[in-house]
DNA sequence: ATAATAACAGTAATCATTACTGATTTAGTT
DNA sequence: AACTAAATCAGTAATGATTACTGTTATTAT
């Protein structure tokens, strides 16, 4: 479908593209409601939606389960998630041209890309002590929000 | 907490060993539901995360949008998704040892693992022609169901 | 300006998953 | 074999992210 200029639609790519986080739809609408108060949560997500489709932006489908994140960095990188407190967290690594040859060797499909999600602790949930680790209402700030 | 033997449990690790792709609770509680009529979603979901919590199987928790896959093939392997019909199929690839010590050179945090997503289509949907791609009610049948 | 239609705000519905409850099963101990 | 504590169960209600619906508004081409 054509896609026709709206102004929420800009304010929703221009706020993702100030963040080098990952910002759930629940975020952007936090604060995109504060230039268009009026905005609605389902235009949020129906344009994240539209712009992902239209590859202006990436959207990652893990950290917490179920909880999908946006990205507006659309070059080659991967991405940490942290198993503590699910921060998402940008990670360059030098590029691996051959993998996805190297993966359609053994199968007989067509292989058009991949994604890396690497995980562990962040640096902020390294410096918590183990007690507070099993806490989970604390949250790192390690994300601007 | 200790886990105490059920049937019920056995039933789902041993009904998903039996497979060779990933299926979902809702798969799984449809199986295991002939051998135990009486059995409950919520008794599938619990049992699946508690495996999984115990690493005797993996979640996976990509695919099709928000609907947590389950492998009981817990040696080193990456999976395909195909962007089409979000079938998950195994995938071999060689052993990369040190990405996770290369990764690591950028990144403040602790590397414990990653995991590597292919996608792109299955060898049954590249069978189909594109009109056939477009309407969604066509399912693979590559996987045993 | 007009008309066609994409996009909107607001709200209801969907659907995978989790939480709750009182009954049942397991496993260790007499 | 009975006893007890705790894990597990079946059934059901609740949660929460996301999507669909509806009548209205904004955008864009003519």
């Amino acid at each position: 479908m054509i896609m026709k200029y709206s102004r929420q639609r800009a304010a929703i790519l221009s706020f993702l593209q100030t963040r080098k986080d990952h910002p759930t739809a629940e975020v952007v609408y936090s604060h995109v409601k504060e230039e268009y108060p009026n905005i609605s949560l389902g235009t949020v997500y129906r344009n994240l939606t539209q712009l992902a489709d239209n590859g202006m932006i990436l959207r990652l489908s893990f950290g917490e389960l179920g909880i999908d994140h946006f990205d507006a960095d659309t070059s080659p990188h991967h991405h940490f998630v942290c198993s503590a407190c699910s921060s998402v967290i940008d990670l360059q690594l030098k590029e691996m041209p051959f993998i996805d040859e190297e993966a359609g060797k053994n199968f007989d499909g067509m292989i058009q890309g991949h994604n890396i999600y690497f995980h562990g602790l962040c640096k902020c949930c390294l410096e918590k002590s183990p007690i507070q680790l099993n806490k989970c209402d604390i949250k790192c700030e390690n994300l601007n929000d």
